[in-house]
DNA sequence: AATCAATAAAGAAATTTTTCTTTAATAAAA
DNA sequence: TTTTATTAAAGAAAAATTTCTTTATTGATT
């Protein structure tokens, strides 16, 4: 099959996965002042392999010193920009029950370039409230508030049954992006990036190896 | 260097990873009483390549039937089983905080067999409370409760800067995995299982092939 | 009854990701 | 000043994962 586009030298997943936490580990490093940083301490916090740092942070313009390591504020600064972290990005959230509760009252979010500019749900109890200074507004309003306010991320936080409807309605208002978090995969046109957030990923993992142990034994 | 302990032939990550999403979509065509389902049918679900989906359940005792699928009911059975989700394993939640209460609201935990059977903060106005039927406590029971209930799992939602210490009490507590949701990582004795769930890898990703489309056009 | 098309399964090939090896630089120690 | 040890960086090798290819099966269609 012919391949009409080429996907540029992208920068492997799994090292954008990484990233986050390089970060936040550099973050703390410098409110404790330190200046360099091996990537055999990123490393060994991170439990991984030194060279496995070394080859991530080689995607980015950092450059290390032999014997030094990397300056700790070059880390934070060209990561977070790298990861897109140091603008700020616009999202909607849809569904404001436990789930999304939590992540409207995330700083972390706010910290790493996204700013949830309103949610939306269909409960009357919870409409009009507001949640970490987020207003709640009526799913019907999104529509208007979109066009407002510049939002090219939507957060899916409703139940799986409904984050079709969701997604449905989201694509229709020309959001770019959605994060979904409900274990349901969504149907949306190819040029909506979609990223799967499955919690019980992680808890399948767990179990696996908590069960591969006690076989071992 | 010389290898004592290899890893029996295990699943891969990526085919755990992917197999709850089966297991939920399973369940759904089990409730809306479709009988069998094809590979092509969970690859076109999932936006992945139908034999990904063959070799993934090549590693359970599911078996195809040539021109018909697999039966949805042993997909929902064996797979629910192979991930350990059939048995309750009993986990303490620590950081009851905004996170920690989304996690206790959620029935998807008890539905994929993890149990929280207490949970436990340091503010005094969250101790005594009852989240989801879920008591919280004081940190300093959790070594008399622990002993008490069967707890295998810790949960940790406290703030990032707590994580450590929270994940050294969990290990004086004898738990054997912890499932980590601060973006710190933890340092633990070897035995120990860690899963780390950072969200923000996951904003990282999305924003990454955000900007990606910018640089493409 | 014969043909066709959809499928699972097994294995090969390709791709991606991680780990290992080598080299050069340089701070610290002798 | 010389030696030693630590490190980044680049590239090679290995390992893991995904995709492709082939084969056999079988329900549906002609
Ligand atoms: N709570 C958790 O910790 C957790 C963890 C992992 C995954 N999830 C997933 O996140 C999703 C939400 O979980 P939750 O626990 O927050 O559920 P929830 O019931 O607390 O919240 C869902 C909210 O969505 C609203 N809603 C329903 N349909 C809607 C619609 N069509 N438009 C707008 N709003 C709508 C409801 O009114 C409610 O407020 C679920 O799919 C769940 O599996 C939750
Ligand atoms: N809220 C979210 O949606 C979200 C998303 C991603 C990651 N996280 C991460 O999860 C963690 C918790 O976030 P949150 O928003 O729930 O914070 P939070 O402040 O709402 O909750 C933290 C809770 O932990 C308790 N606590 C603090 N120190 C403790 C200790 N030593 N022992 C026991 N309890 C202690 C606090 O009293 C509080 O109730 C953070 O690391 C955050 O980065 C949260």
């Amino acid at each position: 099959m012919v391949q009409y586009s080429k996907k540029i030298q992208a920068v492997p997943e799994p090292t954008i996965r990484r990233m986050p936490s390089y970060l936040a580990f550099a973050e703390g490093l410098l409110r404790k002042g330190q200046q360099f940083v091996s990537s055999t301490q990123i490393a060994n916090y991170m439990n991984i392999d030194p060279t496995q740092v070394t080859k991530d942070l080689s995607y980015t313009t950092i450059v290390g010193k032999t014997r030094v390591g990397y300056e700790v504020k070059a880390i934070v600064d060209v990561l977070s920009e790298f990861l897109g972290f140091s603008v700020m990005d616009n999202a909607f959230l849809v569904g404001a029950g436990s789930l999304g509760s939590a992540l409207l009252h995330d700083s972390g979010l706010n910290h790493f370039g996204l700013k949830i500019e309103a949610a939306f749900d269909i409960n009357p109890s919870t409409i009009g409230r507001k949640i970490n200074d987020v207003e709640v507004f009526h799913i019907d309003q999104f529509r208007d508030l979109a066009q407002e306010l510049n939002v090219i991320m939507g957060i899916i936080t409703v139940p799986a049954e409904n984050a079709q409807t969701v997604a449905d309605l989201m694509v229709a208002w020309g959001i770019k992006a959605i994060w979904n978090f409900t274990p349901a995969r969504i149907k949306v046109p190819e040029d909506i990036i979609v990223q799967n957030t499955t919690l019980y990923s992680n808890l399948a993992i767990i179990f696996n190896k908590l069960h591969q142990e006690r076989r071992e034994e």
